[in-house]
DNA sequence: GGATGCATGTAAAATGTTACATGATTTA
DNA sequence: TAAATCATGTAACATTTTACATGCATCC
């Protein structure tokens, strides 16, 4: 996954874009924290793997930095240059690749169950069922209403599939 | 993501696993090509990544080759052990993993997205659509109908999403 | 029998994870 | 003021990608 100059972002570049363009600014350990608190578990959003990607896209001209302070503290203040912005426009609205598969953990799954007699795939199908049911009771994002909505929204569609796939 | 003696397979494993679990065996290079064919662009299959992880799993004692033969050439035939087979299961069972999110390209955007005016979202949407509905016409699995078969139901999942995004 | 592609690998480089280090702030 | 936690990083390690290497088979 190279990330060097004009080559498209990576998807891990251009969700720590997306952060900071959402908030205008924002400090490399936020950054890092908002992806600890996200619901989705896919990326650790460990600080070692954002502080190293932020100094990449610092010294790409994609973001730059400006010395902030809390109380004596010092802290560095990003937010996305001109040649940021337009690379992360790049890569947040081609279609293409939003409507790409990703990692889908349940269609990988499902592959192997594809031949599978139905009562199998159905038992397993059904405990899927109930781990999704449990997970839209616990908000994902408490304080944000309409990701709040997103969220849940994601799980009805994942629901709405399962229950089909349960037909077959 | 570590994946030294009893520790969970990571999905990489688990989906090569799957593979040879499928076909009863398989050489490495058998399961690169299936990684290649398949509609999912998210792993590249190379056999760079497809051979040393087969060899890790060896060496675990979660795989076996045995020698076989195409003419003159020599070629390593995989099989699960019998430790291989359950870490396969638990793998494959694990609801709580396949009910994970894992990546979602689209989602990762509509988080940007959640804030913005309708018209924005509604736009960038239909935009997605229409790359679903065309992904719909080329086959993803053009010889094996279960497999189609699932192809079609995970992009008609992600159409009812997306149109059900568009109305809010 | 030379070109093309299939099959089997190896190597270098980039990326991401976990774990560690350290100073500043707050809190009990 | 000691303990806890917030904020900012660095380092070692494992994994994955891209690119290269090479021998066998097939086809023209």
């Amino acid at each position: 996954m190279p990330s060097s100059a004009d080559r498209p972002l990576t998807d891990l570049e251009g969700a720590v874009l997306a952060v900071i363009a959402r908030r205008g600014e924002a400090t490399a350990y936020q950054v890092a924290k908002e992806f600890e608190r996200s619901p989705s578990e896919y990326w650790s959003g460990s600080v070692g793997a954002v502080y190293p990607l932020v100094e990449r896209l610092r010294q790409q001209g994609l973001l730059e930095g400006h010395a902030g302070a809390q109380g004596r503290r010092a802290r560095t203040v990003l937010r996305l240059t001109e040649t940021g912005t337009a690379a992360f426009q790049g890569w947040m609205f081609n279609s293409d690749r939003a409507a790409g598969m990703g990692f889908d953990p349940l269609r990988t799954r499902m592959v192997y169950l594809s031949g599978a007699p139905p009562e199998e795939r159905r038992a397993f199908l059904a405990q899927v069922e109930a781990r999704l049911a449990d997970f839209a009771q616990t908000p994902g994002f408490p304080d944000e209403p309409d990701l709040e909505r997103l969220h849940q929204s994601w799980i009805a569609a994942r629901l709405a599939w399962v229950r089909r796939l349960m037909e077959d």
